[in-house]
DNA sequence: TATGAATGAGTCTTCATTCAT
DNA sequence: CATGAATGAAGACTCATTCAT
């Protein structure tokens, strides 16, 4: 009789694993709610009882996928160390990270142009960049701060730094022969970070 | 004894303005023939005479946005006048481009999006970047050679130079807030080209 | 605890019986599957839940019109009682299905021409032909065997009862002018079963 | 200026070929106005100069190949020979005829259907089923009355002389393991003709 | 909670036919 | 007579969503 209590957030996370997986493949709108059924192992009742929508369970993916997904750099702002390092460590926790999820790369470009018609999509998306952007700019602050790193306008710096990882991250999607998607990491030390630092390093 | 109009390629480029803005607005896949049909003005069957599928339009549409849109930086490669000027040129081309096609952009994300699933978006999105980056490419090594730019990876720093355009533009995409669409050519100039130049400039 | 009802079979009988009446009203092609939706009283979605297309719905019919439609007359082969007398309960039993299908005629012409074009037309008319023709075939054996008959080639004399029995059908069908159906029976019996039989009788 | 006084007729042929091989090979309702005219070497216009309709381009096929088709075995009729040779004749000629429009079969089978739905055709083919009945019926009254045939029914007679040429055709249609088409011709001969002679024969 | 049959509005596409040139 | 672009009504099929059990 009594409920196992957590038997509804199992459920979500195999439907939205299937989810995943069905839309990765296929693109939102290629893939039907019997694609993600039958991948999910479930029944059709069981999908809507969850997600009482195909939009919904979208949405769902998308904040499972970027809401909070940066909470471990968190951490790295204020703390000891060279701020160079510290954004090292962002670096290559995002090279891994991007890895990690290379599959579900078309899903994120997915969200992206969804973005344009669907403004929590719009909103979800400038929140996660907004808070990595938030996050780098902040330590390239204390570097400045702190003499390591040259006076520069640490939101410009910031930017410059997300929008190459992001650039490079996306000519690897459309064409993986450009790079080999560690050396992501490189690239942006070379040619972002390492401007700012003071000559004397 | 008419000369024989060009009615057909007149038509079709009718077609791929009513698609570019039905299609812009409302994506690929909400879009409806029919959507076209009107605002194109013309028949159903004439839509259809014309493009035998949706997804032929659709493909049509990439080529016309993507394909050899390029040919007027081309003639910045092998002239006179010091790289960093040229590259400028394509800065602010490219920049002007930008906002020119600024109501197109929902449309370049959903053909990254679709890159991931039809092999021929993938090559002529991944032959425009490519055709992007050998030009940068080409002129960031007239630069090295004539000792105008520092001993770089030509091919590397023309990634970088792409990826960071290419990047800041997505993060507009989805947030306009982050800066202006002219903003993109200081980014790029301050944070790439900047790091070409020899300390003499 | 309800006895799961075989809704199920109930649903395909009610499908195939609209569809039957459909098509023979208005040819396979005419017909439309709203046609057949409004016949049978269910929605579209229905028709579709259980024959995925037009073309599996006319498989479908196909085959519960053709398919095992002899198991009665399987009965007659190996009993006792003239040859004749069992050639006659076929016959009989034939025109009576006839009578009884007459509405389905056009249908059954359909199929004919569709086998044409049709592997799968072709093998189940064929496989129902064939089935016809051996019962007929071992009985006019037994004939022989038992001197009831003449000494004839037996596959070759069921070929001419069945060619008669289908021709004579066919000719009804375009021109009922030229008989009553009832009378097939008889032509059938005057001028190939009295053949067979030997003068003594 | 002047115009070739039989141009038309020769498009109309031109026309009917096309139509006859097209419709043979894909169906009535398969096959398009398209396929025609590609295989007419004509255009879309001319196709509809010459036959307004595509319906009215069947019924002049329908009338091509049934109409007065058998103007020849008129000439049996009243002239002198046995019955018997007379009916060879007739036998063999239709054989032969079988053999040589074996690829229009799917054709004619369509027409058959056609029968059901559209009275013009229904009377095309019961007048040529007609007129070949009443060939085959007065020679064998002219082999009753010459006392080479004993005593039947002409008419029932010829029905079943026709039946089974028409049911074996059929057969081989569906099926041709059945026979050789040329077998059929000594079928009718066995099983039908021989019944008639008196058994001075 | 769970099931899966049922719904029906919505879409792409076809194709016989027309007609300006 | 001939051309082939243009028309648009019609039709097969899909699929997100609902709901009786």
């Amino acid at each position: 009789m009594a409920p196992k209590p957590d038997r509804s957030a199992e459920r979500r996370t195999q439907i939205l694993d299937a989810a995943e997986n069905v839309f990765a493949q296929m693109g939102f709108n290629q893939a039907t709610m019997d694609d993600i059924v039958v991948e999910s192992g479930l029944s059709k009742g069981a999908l809507y009882w969850y997600y009482k929508s195909k939009d919904a369970l979208i949405l769902a993916l998308l904040d499972r996928i970027f809401a909070g997904g940066l909470a471990h750099f968190e951490g790295l702002v204020d703390v000891d160390g060279s701020a160079s390092e510290r954004l090292d460590v962002i670096i290559q926790g995002t090279v891994q990270e991007m890895i990690r999820i290379k599959h579900l790369m078309p899903l994120i470009y997915e969200f992206v142009a969804l973005a344009a018609r669907r403004k929590s999509v719009r909103e979800t998306l400038g929140g996660y960049y907004r808070h990595y952007h938030d996050i780098i700019s902040r330590i390239i602050e204390q570097g400045i701060d702190s003499g390591e790193f040259v006076d520069i306008d640490p939101d410009e710096a910031a930017l410059a730094f997300l929008g190459l990882g992001e650039g490079l991250a996306m000519l690897y999607f459309v064409d993986p022969q450009w790079m080999e998607l560690e050396n992501i990491g490189a690239t942006l030390k070379k040619y972002i970070v390492s401007g700012f630092e003071t000559s004397e390093g």
